[in-house]
This record gives C-alpha cells, structure tokens and sequence, in this order.
DNA sequence: TAAAACTGTACCAAAAAGGTATAGATTTAA
DNA sequence: TTAAATCTATACCTTTTTGGTACAGTTTTA
C-alpha cells in the first residue's frame, strides 16, 4: 500500500519544476536529496511519460510539459510506478486468483471499487495544490473528496 | 500501491470465514489456493491481531473473533501489511525526507491527507459487504464513499 | 494414546526496489 | 571548432521485501 521511493522523489521533483521552470538534473537532485545517477532514471521515465520534457546541451536540463493545473498526483504515480492496482487481481496482465475459468475472481469488484475511489481521489489532487504552501489537512481533504 | 499477496489472500480467507464459520487450516487452503503452510502463516497472524480466534486439536480451526459487519478490509489489511502508510515519510518509525531539523517535510501533509482518505474507505468496506454476492461495482462505490 | 489440529522460529529463494557505471549523443559558449 | 555541460540508453549490481518451506514442538479429543 506504498508508493516507491522512486515515486516519492519524482512527486518532489515535479513539485520542485512546477515552482523553479527550466532546471538540471544536478540542482534538482541536490535539492530533492536523491542520488544524481536514479534521479536521471527518474527524470528519463517521466521524459518518456510526457509529463516533462527536456532540452540537451549546456543550459539544458527538465521543464513541466504541461501546467502544475494540469499535472495530477495520480499521473506521477502511474508515470513511475505503472498502473494504480491495490491488488494483482486488478493488473492488466494478471488473471484473477482462484479461477481456472478466467471469469473475475469473487471480490474483483471489490478490489475494482476500492482502486477506481483511489485513483479518483489522486487525480483531484494537482501539482499545483502540492506546491501551494501551508494548506492546511483539512482544506487538503476537502479538495482531495471535491 | 499494492497490497501484499499475503493481505490479498487474508482477505480470502476471513472472508471465507464470515460465510463458513469454524474451518481448519487445510480446508481453507484448499479452498483459497494458497499453501497451507503460507496459509498457517497468514492464520497465526490473523490471530496474534484479535481477527481470528483459534481452537487446538482434532476438530479445531478458526473463526472470527468479531462479526463480520465489524471487520473491515482496512482491518486486516493493517493486521498483515501493518501501518497503511502510502509514502515512507507517514511511517511512525520514519523521519520525513529532506530535513535534518526532524521537523515534517514540505510534502508531508498531502501525502497524509491522501492516507487518511484512503484509510477512511478502506475501513467503510466491510468483510461482509465483501461476501455478499453479487453487489455492483456502483453500489460499492456508494458503500465506500458512505 | 495417536491423530488432527494449531504454534513458533528459523530459514531460504525469487522478485522488486534502489542505485551505479559506462559509453555515447547534443548543444552551446568561448 | 572544440571542450564542457547536459541529457540518453542500457546494463549491471546490491539490498530489501516478499512469498514460501521446514521442523520441532504443544493441545485437544475421539
């Protein structure tokens, strides 16, 4: 029930880009804590993702591809980790348990139900929202249930 | 962003339970395809949490300690994965990135409104709203956003 | 009193996660 | 025009987590 640390650090690079535009991997990873070498792998998921894009060269470095409005928290999860799917049941590429005839298992729709409200309530919550200093929980919670 | 196949088959099992009464561990193995020694595993730990309760000897097995209108898929998700925590820095025996002061990191309060939430609908799904048959997917959906 | 259950602990193998290395391609400023 | 600063691609490695097994008990009851 956890996001990688992989994911954790690209939410914070994301935020870090929506705040400071155009940047390179060295200030970023300095900024963000996160070993130079993986923040690049993270940087290049997200490039390939489309959620950022990136310019080569001297004075290159990753900007937001679209607006901190228009970047949820739920695109830089799937972005990095793939697929939201509380369990396995759920995954594109599995069948589910429990059933030779690869009809739904019992409580797929349960699952199904429980994933669909997660990933719903990820998508209120935008990079904007996350950089926007000081909200405190309660608004938070508001905006994440509309 | 997943549950453990373990707290994927906990669920199987007491939800087995709430429709069966008293089973022993070799049934229910059997009947949720998984190992019965892994199953034994996920069972003492069902116990050792108050989910279950257990009974020795010939003609023993387990029940449930609670109804199962009380128990809900939060419930046992906590008892086998622990702590619902989507990010790191929410476990209580983890610091926040980023700052050496020990104080919250910029972050912590989006990542602990969506945990709220989430923990929120987890525990308004039942285990016997999840035996009961056959309920839609949009009902569901009812049912966890109350 | 033996068989059918559960308990506890230690161990192990495979998969996933986190991270590094290395060789190369672009861009731009001097 | 070339060297430095960037990004790209791929392969690899180490650590942690997960999933599962083994084995030596303890309880209960027919």
């Amino acid at each position: 029930m956890r996001i990688t640390q992989e994911a954790d650090y690209a939410l914070r690079i994301v935020s870090l880009l929506a705040q400071k535009g155009l940047l390179g991997a060295p200030e970023m990873s300095e900024n963000v804590k996160v070993p130079q070498g993986f923040a690049m792998k993270i940087l290049r998921k997200l490039t390939s993702e489309g959620i950022i894009r990136s310019k080569r060269g001297v004075n290159g470095g990753y900007a937001l591809s679209r607006s901190s409005e228009e970047l949820t928290v739920a695109d830089i999860i799937e972005a990095v980790d793939g697929e939201i799917a509380i369990s396995k049941c759920l995954l594109s590429t599995h069948d589910c348990l429990n059933n030779p005839d690869k009809s739904r298992c019992r409580y797929h729709n349960v699952f199904a139900s429980v994933n669909e409200i997660i990933k719903e309530r990820l998508s209120r919550l935008t990079i904007k929202t996350m950089v926007d200093a000081n909200i405190p929980m309660e608004e938070l919670i508001k905006i994440i249930n509309n």
